[in-house]
DNA sequence: AACAAGACCTGCATGC
DNA sequence: TGCATGCAGGTCTTGT
């Protein structure tokens, strides 16, 4: 479930918890997620302090006092959780951390399609699940030039050029839609054809939908956290997203939000304001 | 090399 | 009620 703006959520809720603090209990109760998990995970957590709580793509990234970062990914359905030590575990709480101040951190993914793995801090950047990705559309180096060169050539539709991770870092099937929708752009344009004047208008608009769902989660959640302890997730209104049929709120007149299946996912568009 | 399709796994809504 | 079907906000792997 958890795209850019949802995983940075989560970040800034771990961030206070976890930051300077020692992991004095980690509970691993399932040797696979996607991927099986490292060998010793839970032994070579346990007694590290965590110097930091980041973010890159959609994944975070936890670092450790010993030269080592913990990667995580949420899949389609991780999710965390803040609580007590003692939270009775459910069926699908794979990986719990305590802290020395008391708290629990619970990842917990039902379709455990999430991901988690423990690597040496050197080399980061060149993991085999990080060295793809594209530029962050949140950093100061992406703008519709940046954007422009990375959809060069493509043939794919741009809808599917923007799920693609090595061309810009953190998108997912909500916002893309979402921010083809703001830009004024058919997903059904091939890639290659908004490279140029299209990406200036489109490299904007990313930033813009993004930014508004980070604010959206920061002014609703207090610290991130629901009452529920999860962390994260909020209610967002979009503006296409699983509004098939709706009137698109970027028209006055009688269109409709239109559903398309692109590579096997949904899109939502408005075919008379995107072109 | 680029692209589409298949695979992974569980839960939920829908319809018969 | 039970059961089958299709769908879900991700991404790695496989095949064309």
């Amino acid at each position: 479930m958890p795209e850019l703006p949802e995983v940075e959520t989560v970040c800034r809720g771990l961030a206070p918890i976890l930051e300077g603090q020692k992991l004095v209990r980690v509970v691993q109760r399932r040797a696979d997620l996607r991927f099986p998990l490292p060998e010793r995970f839970a032994e070579r957590l346990e007694g590290r302090r965590v110097l930091s709580v980041s973010r890159r793509a959609k994944y975070i990234l936890t670092e450790l006092d010993d030269a080592e970062v913990l990667i995580t990914h949420l899949g389609m359905s991780g999710r965390m959780f803040i609580g007590e030590a003692a939270r009775p575990p459910d069926a699908h709480d794979h990986v719990i951390l305590e802290t020395e101040a008391g708290r629990a951190v619970v990842f917990n993914d039902a379709r455990r399609f999430g991901m988690m793995d423990l690597v040496p801090r050197a080399g980061l950047a060149s993991h085999k699940l990080l060295r793809d990705l594209g530029p962050e559309p949140l950093g100061n180096a992406f703008d519709g030039a940046l954007l422009s060169a990375r959809l060069e050539g493509r043939r794919t539709p741009i809808k599917s050029a923007l799920l693609d991770q090595r061309v810009v870092a953190g998108l997912g099937n909500i916002y893309v839609s979402e921010a083809l929708h703001r830009a004024g752009i058919s997903p059904r344009r091939s890639a290659a054809t908004v490279a140029g004047r299209r990406a200036e208008l489109l490299a904007p608009a990313i930033r813009a939908v993004l930014e508004e769902a980070i604010a959206a989660g920061g002014s609703t959640l207090r610290d991130y956290v629901q009452a529920s302890g999860e962390l994260g997730y909020f209610q967002h209104a979009f503006r296409v997203y699983d509004r098939e049929g709706q009137p698109c709120p970027g028209c006055s007149g009688a269109c409709r939000i239109r559903r398309i299946v692109q590579s096997g996912r949904s899109t939502y568009y408005c075919p008379t304001r995107q072109r």
